[in-house]
DNA sequence: TTGTACGCGTTATCAG
DNA sequence: CTGATAACGCGTACAA
């Protein structure tokens, strides 16, 4: 009665949306409860009479309820997704770490955004900045090279991250890595001990690849200091690391380097694709010549002769990376923010 | 005055959020705009005047503003979001397809949200379960072999399914794969070709992997069609597709199959272990025995003596996967639901 | 133990 | 071209 004055009160506008998903209300309305009890039912079973919980979870059956995470997110400021981003999945040892990753995260309750960025920067600060407006919960990027924008991004986006597969003493929140600049001296040590004295590297360092070139800075302090030419480096090109790259290599390395005695690949499968050139053409390995890798795949066990590489706990680096996550989303403690998983220098028949 | 009636008008309530994140509203009001008119001008930029389009931008510039997907999606009941469902994504052909959709789907603005399901059916149902509730605008599952609950929950979704990796009559909806079972039967007639006779079957079929099933049936049918012997089957265990697997089982196909000429494998990587084995323990590979296997990765063209082997197109039924839901999201006419993407036959040394 | 009333951040709709 | 309002579906705080 007494505000019937000015304003004639919009009348109700439709619904918007398609009918075709089912909500707690209704839900609801099936079981003769409030959407509160559905809502308690779900999230809080013991706090609701056992009749009623078994009511709502029929009705839930025979509608097929399917709740709204995006309704939900709203409601409590939880996404329940971990963002992950990385240079590339195909061919490449990151897909252990994603496993690793979701064999963890999804029984906890957690879904996977995936991205993939080609190695390309610009493109990993567009996924960062994209992603966020999802509000995930976590984070996990590969690598500590960033752009200055995604780098603040990061920092002042209030949740966790982590960052894997490299070392660095001032990461943005967590890290779970090694260095690779540390692993690829020991292979240039490796290789020096067992009477090589003509490295050459090679590898794809031009694109954003700051592991492969953090590999490269090793190899070279490392033959400087060990009084060997630290310039024989033969860059390879392509956005994706294949064997047949590695493969074509070894012309090109035969002829500009002649003398060489050995290579050190950035990846096991520019080495694999290697050896087997070296194999097809009669190059001896490693009488002729020895190669090694880096990344510790299957293939650079199974191979013969077999890959003398670094071996890195990929699937592992995902796993602490989940770990790490789930203790700082849980509040609980986290001892040291950086995990050094290691790296361990496997030596082959191919050197 | 009035109303200090009986019900005291709850107050209203404090935020609940973290104050963390910028919203909308304070974009319009750093811009001196109403909400409404910076979504505009972020959705619609045509639609707002030029000095007040920049005046937004700045503003969001300034603030570092982040949309809120979640809100976003209430409003419109659009998510941005593909799931994605695999059996595993660590050394599986399946990254490759992962590869193939995430290229396509990112510029086109949507999001991939992804899950492994450790060849498990129930697994799978579960994720299906549990993507759903996201909201997603379409999805992507490998196979075509689901659980009955899965499968009602995908064909009541009422979104773009696609499901890929392998054929059949009655996809739920769109299809891009090809037919295991005839890749098989062309294996089975390649070997009897090249005068093998005695074959032997060797893969996980335990699992829930439909596809190897589908490729056994593919050798025991054209087996029995051309008078071999169709019960020469190793199955091997583990969850994990690996080179090792493959490499061991020859010792135990050459005991209990003696006479065996041919063993055909259901996936490369095992193809490759094997022939590595026998490299190893001096058996000539194809003069004692000839190996075969399927997928086409890399190293079947690599390893010395190359795999013969079944060329699937993985990255590209990504793509037409994707090209094929953003067709559907777009509404535009789909030609035909199924797409065929095939496979060859790719005779390497190893046969 | 159960129900009622907001509010989360955004967009569609309608009025100006 | 711009602004005000309602609605999306759920969870929290509070009342019953």
């Amino acid at each position: 009665m007494d505000t019937e004055t000015d304003k004639p009160k919009r009348r109700k506008r439709e619904r918007r949306t398609s009918p075709s998903r089912v909500t707690m209300a209704e839900v609801a309305r099936e079981a003769g409860v409030s959407a509160q009890t559905v809502s308690r039912a779900i999230n809080y079973p013991e706090q609701v009479g056992e009749a009623v919980r078994t009511q709502v979870q029929e009705a839930i059956r025979r509608l097929n309820y399917v709740p709204n995470f995006a309704a939900s997110q709203m409601a409590t400021n939880r996404s329940g997704i971990i963002a992950v981003i990385l240079p590339s999945i195909s061919a490449s040892i990151f897909a252990d770490t994603v496993q690793g990753l979701s064999t963890t995260l999804l029984p906890a309750g957690y879904q996977i955004l995936l991205g993939h960025t080609f190695y390309d920067p610009e493109q990993e600060e567009a996924l960062v900045r994209s992603f966020l407006g999802r509000g995930p919960e976590g984070m996990v990027v590969m690598g500590t090279t960033h752009t200055a924008a995604a780098d603040s991004l990061l920092k002042q986006a209030g949740l966790p991250i982590v960052e894997t597969w490299e070392w660095t003493e001032d990461p943005i929140d967590l890290l779970v890595g090694y260095s690779n600049e540390d692993a690829a001296i020991e292979m240039v040590e490796h290789l020096f001990a067992k009477g090589y004295r003509r490295l050459v590297f090679s590898g794809v360092v031009e694109s954003g690849d700051a592991r492969a070139k953090a590999r490269l800075r090793g190899f070279r302090s490392a033959a400087q200091r060990l009084g060997l030419d630290a310039d024989r480096v033969l860059l390879l090109h392509g956005r994706n690391v294949s064997m047949k790259v590695g493969a074509s290599s070894i012309a090109e390395i035969r002829t500009r380097f002649p003398d060489a005695d050995a290579v050190f690949y950035s990846s096991d499968v520019f080495a694999a694709g290697a050896v087997q050139e070296c194999l097809r053409s009669g190059v001896r390995v490693p009488e002729d010549i020895a190669i090694a890798g880096f990344g510790g795949f299957e293939i650079a066990e199974i191979l013969i002769p077999s890959l003398t590489t670094i071996v890195v706990p990929s699937v592992r680096i995902g796993q602490q990376a989940a770990d790490l996550l789930l203790a700082k989303l849980k509040k609980q403690p986290i001892g040291e923010p950086r995990v050094n998983v290691g790296y361990k220098l496997v030596c082959g028949q191919s050197t």
